[in-house]
DNA sequence: CCAATATTTAATGTTACTTCA
DNA sequence: GCTGAAGTAACATTAAATATT
């Protein structure tokens, strides 16, 4: 109970009311709601005690409520509907902040599974190419009779990756390997020779072996992170 | 302009909690 | 420590006033 020691307010203690008529009869049965907005100035002094404090102290509930012309009880009320529509405001601002965080997140994201499919789509490439080899045995010549095969000197490799001449200088004195990347864009891509070796290794077992894609954690599965792979946690997957 | 509908807001009712005698 | 009264916050709800369609 809002008990105050109250009975409900005497209408006519507010005489500041905003000038409606009094209700000669209540419509409703139940309470004579006498509800009557505060004025603005009234309203103006809550709002500015409300800044400093929402939650009044007696003393100063009593003070303002003689100032204003109001029953402390209206007062308190007043405060407490006030604190209500301020928490809800609270909690929509908060939704609102989620919200765009989790967009934000969500994007971010997105965008990272659409450079994953990249790369694995070239990986993917990568394991094609290292595969060729063996029929390759006899043709992989060219017209220079040059041997392009990599792995004819001292790899294992196999690796039958060409230096361009459309690498960069730079990119070539730094020791860029080229290969034509015949995915949907076309284009051509310049890999430091580590790199390279890194997503090579990816591909490969500790005995030097390829491990088939499908037993690369799912990482081709498209969705999220799968909850199977080696690290327990499928955050792990950022990190 | 009027009526129907939606929104706002003062107030009530209930429950739970704290303080104090 | 237990008890009951008083005060109050939180919450849901009501109903009148007001705004919007």
């Amino acid at each position: 109970m809002e008990g105050e020691g109250f009975s409900p307010p005497p209408l006519s203690a507010n005489k500041p009311f905003t000038g409606t008529k009094p209700l000669a009869t209540p419509r409703k049965k139940k309470k004579k709601n006498n509800n009557r907005r505060f004025t603005d100035e009234q309203l103006r002094s809550l709002e500015s005690m409300f800044k400093l404090e929402t939650k009044l102290e007696p003393r100063k509930k009593l003070q303002l409520a003689r100032e204003l012309g109001l029953q402390p009880r209206q007062v308190a009320i007043w405060f407490q509907n006030r604190r209500a529509r301020w928490k809800s405001k609270q909690i929509e601002q908060e939704y609102r902040v989620l919200k765009a965080n989790y967009d934000k997140l969500n994007s971010q994201f997105e965008s990272l599974k659409k450079e994953k499919q990249t790369l694995l789509v070239q990986l993917q490439k990568l394991n094609d190419r290292l595969k060729q080899p063996h029929d390759r045995g006899q043709g992989s010549k060219d017209s220079e009779g040059n041997s392009t095969d990599a792995g004819s000197d001292n790899e294992d490799t196999n690796c039958e990756f060409k230096v361009k001449p459309s690498c960069s200088s730079e990119a070539l004195e730094y020791g860029a390997v080229m290969y034509s990347d015949d995915d949907e864009r076309g284009s051509t891509r310049c890999l430091a020779q580590e790199e390279e070796l890194e997503l090579l290794n990816l591909g490969r077992q500790v005995d030097g072996s390829l491990v088939p894609p499908e037993k690369w954690c799912n990482l081709d599965s498209g969705g999220l992170p799968d909850h199977s792979c080696g690290t327990s946690n499928w955050w792990d997957f950022w990190t």
